[in-house]
DNA sequence: ATTGAATGAATGGGCATTCATTCACCCAAA
DNA sequence: TTTGGGTGAATGAATGCCCATTCATTCAAT
């Protein structure tokens, strides 16, 4: 086949998405040349248009690969979780976190880049990121039919605000380069502020 | 003066910043040519370097003449609201989107465009953003204080997680265009959120 | 007539993409 | 065992487009 991806498992593919994980992460997909991609995962310019169409698509497929993957573990690491719906979205904000940390140029890039992307590049609609999306949004209906979540609220609404609040959390963690000292307790008050809300509440729960 | 920047009021220099933000509204930054904004302003390309340094000046100046105008009305219209900082805290959501309704443009550029920029166009600190956030973070500081908020949660942490979250559910309604229906129900469930917590209560508040 | 603002065609550099060439490997024939 | 040539991957210099920026010239106002 002459088409511009070869089989989608290769390591040479692969090298190239870590070197665009990193450039993209370091400078931004509009300040990254395609030949700093190609010296990053030390491959030849042209060697990059053999696995991607072209830069656009070198983007779009780094994405859906490390969404799928975050996806992946994020389930895999869910379903172990002992305990209600209350407990799983703990779990869900700690994960999210330890990901983002565990991966910091991963994290870097879709905080920062997810949107414009989304948005400029030839209208692409981004399905992995509602998936993740669809995650917190079951989780939410679950604890919704089993009566430990209020049911006055729309689960898409709600996953999507919490999903926001995260992400913007990380983003500055993530720009800041904070070393992650005290990430436990970060996530710890992110968990009580969404489960129990802000307002001051008597001395019983 | 022969300075890149004439008169900081300048009809002119309006009518620029005007065409800047709808094509960057409707392209993005990286993806709109200085022809594009001269064409839509009404003046010649040259023009635009009287009033702006280079296309980078341009999105900065663009970002802080309009977070100035968005900070001062939520300012005012803040301080006009009767009640406690919960009625506040509501007020701060419900204007927050009212604001991006009245100006979809303004809404479009800066929850798309806000996090790259900030980041890549030569590592601008972007105060207003910051000045923006404070707004929210003596909000909750005030009402800690003042014993209706809880106080084992840090006011930075939460505004910037308040903020993630009206900030990613606002990407949604912009990009999608979505006629306002239910903005007031839709507000009205994030503050509930924000304010009791997803957790099931039952019945007395 | 002088001054400063505005114009927009011309410039030049940057960079994605191409493609003629090289390279590495395998196997068939001698 | 050697040789040759066929195949597809990899290379990277060359191409050509695109567009931000400049500046010689024109225009308007006083």
């Amino acid at each position: 086949m002459a088409e511009a991806d070869r089989q989608r498992d290769s390591p040479k593919r692969e090298r190239i998405l870590q070197g665009a994980l990193r450039a993209f992460a370091k400078k931004g997909f509009y300040n990254t040349r395609v030949s700093e991609i190609a010296s990053e995962a030390g491959v030849a310019d042209g060697t990059i248009y053999l696995y991607f169409k072209n830069k656009d698509d070198l983007l779009i497929s780094l994405f859906e690969d490390r969404m799928e993957w975050v996806i992946e573990r994020l389930t895999t690491e869910l379903q172990a979780v002992e305990g209600g719906v209350l407990e799983k979205l703990r779990a869900f904000v700690g994960l999210h976190f330890q990901l983002a940390i565990e991966n910091p140029d991963l994290a870097e890039f879709i905080t920062v880049e997810l949107r414009q992307s989304a948005k400029f590049v030839k209208e692409y609609e981004n399905p992995k990121f509602a998936d993740y999306l669809k995650i917190l949004q079951f989780l939410i209906e679950e604890g919704q039919r089993g009566g430990e979540l209020r049911t006055d609220l729309d689960s898409r609404l709600v996953s999507r605000a919490l999903f926001g609040a995260l992400d913007e959390v990380l983003l500055q963690l993530t720009l800041a380069r904070t070393p992650p000292k005290d990430v436990t307790e970060e996530t710890g008050q992110i968990s009580r502020m969404i489960i129990d809300g802000l307002v001051h509440r008597d001395e019983h729960t």
